[in-house]
DNA sequence: TTAACATATGAACAGACGTTCAGATGTTGT
DNA sequence: ACAACATCTGAACGTCTGTTCATATGTTAA
């Protein structure tokens, strides 16, 4: 904790980062996206039936999923078969989730 | 993992509030707020020179940080003295902190 | 090549959000 | 009571952002 505070002072920007990183799972939309590849890789068409959101905002929003490095995606003929980037993508939705359920939210 | 997605599937408004908890830290004011308090709790005017926010601003988002649960307060005399709720706050930001420095952000 | 499907992109709009300003409320000391 | 300080609040403004629509790009099959 001490360490890591040292580090963010470091920095002039580390908030920023932070914050942004923050901003991206700030959405109920891009959450559902990365919630419906929680257990497998999806294509655009199926994650847009699974969240019930337009194939056009999907893709919207999918890019500021790439750009933030929180899913990556694979080219299988006509389909974009997406997938989360990382184990820490699912883990800060957890500990968002552990953090609101230990103060009684659910 | 599953039994986490599993709860919050049963909850229709699950994602919502993740999402919303999620939202306040995507701030740069906000986070240099709570950050401000990491070690100790300070009145407003002590965060407004610590982060560079004007008093006005500091107190508009203590308001959200206050109905979030990110940080209560105590009146004493003509100061409110403002603390990080539980440890929970830091943890998130130490959470997504080391997430991005894992992969190299810093 | 065409047609049909899947995905991506840009413009445009509406609503949300951060910020500032002015003023209100509360507290202490005189 | 008053003045001075600390905090809070509401309105107003500009900017950012999510969403939709139309269209473009890419891919497969005929």
């Amino acid at each position: 904790m001490k360490s890591i505070k040292h580090r963010i002072i470091k920095e002039e920007d580390t908030l920023n980062k932070i914050a942004e990183f923050f901003k991206v799972f700030g959405d109920r939309g891009r959450l559902s996206i990365l919630y419906s590849l929680f257990d497998e890789p999806l294509c655009v068409n199926s994650i847009s039936e699974k969240t019930g959101l337009s194939p056009s905002l999907v893709s919207h929003q999918l890019r500021i999923l790439r750009q933030s490095h929180l899913v990556k995606y694979e080219r299988q003929g006509k389909h974009s078969i997406y997938e989360l980037d990382d184990e820490h993508v699912a883990d800060m939705i957890e500990t968002a989730f552990g953090h609101l359920k230990h103060r009684g939210e659910f």
